[in-house]
DNA sequence: ACCCAGGGTCATA
DNA sequence: TATGACCATGGG
């Protein structure tokens, strides 16, 4: 059953779940390189798994372009095992770093337009539309929202528009409200999947919570 | 023993 | 456009 109130707007929700969990300090990650990195690797997957991942690409000193790209091709794939998926997301890894190169590298891409760089993220085999904008927003702090499984859930509880429409234009609703606040976007996506990878029962927020009936398990009657 | 996790690609209709 | 199969590990 939906709310009987009008969802909340993107604001409000910022709001509710920044009082509770925030603030979230994303990405984890130390360079823009490893953001790319943790972002494919956490491809339908579980954060605690890419950790571990992270860590064996750190032992040795893999967790920059050339360190990567000097590791064997089945030795990559060994240190993401963790991770899952892992012969798929090494070659994945290897797709990103030939971009990197043939692209005059990370500081070369910073130059482009957040379009014309969205656009060039998506032609590189293994990055979707999350992945793309994952990375546009946390490596290259660009003011895009990132669409997930969490937002999908969380927008249809709420009954917001558009929680069943296309990634595209999901992500455009988004950005309409919070416009190019790069902070806001940032902390609203990552505020929304903490929020949704709790297993708990419904409970308010905060102060007049919007979402108090609204978790991760079904939605009460 | 199951279900799911911060997706994406490819083949098929 | 829209499903379905596939990729794989680790935690609840």
């Amino acid at each position: 059953m939906e709310p009987d109130t009008a969802p909340p707007d993107c604001r409000t929700l910022l709001r509710c779940l920044g009082a509770y969990y925030g603030p979230l300090h994303w990405w984890p990650a130390e360079t823009a390189f490893e953001v790319m990195v943790g972002a494919i690797l956490t491809q339908n997957t579980a954060w605690t798994n890419v950790e571990r991942a992270i860590a064996a690409l750190r032992e040795v000193d893999a967790l920059h372009p050339a360190g990567m790209a000097a590791l064997a091709p089945e030795e990559l794939a060994e240190r993401i095992r963790p991770s899952g998926y892992f012969n798929v997301k090494a070659d994945r890894l290897r797709h990103l770093l030939a971009f990197l190169q043939e692209r005059g590298g990370i500081e070369a891409l910073a130059n482009l337009e957040t379009g014309a760089l969205r656009t060039a993220l998506l032609g590189v085999k293994g990055i979707g539309p999350e992945t793309a904008d994952d990375i546009l927003l946390y490596a290259f702090h660009r003011p895009v929202f990132v669409v997930d499984a969490y937002t999908r859930r969380l927008f249809e509880r709420l009954g917001r528009p558009h929680a069943r429409d296309g990634y595209e234009t999901l992500r455009v609703s988004v950005e309409a409200e919070l416009g190019t606040d790069v902070a806001a976007l940032n902390e609203l996506h990552a505020l929304i999947v903490e929020h949704g990878k709790q297993r708990c029962r419904p409970r308010p927020l905060c102060d007049g919570c919007p979402l108090a009936r609204v978790c991760r398990g079904a939605v009460p009657e």
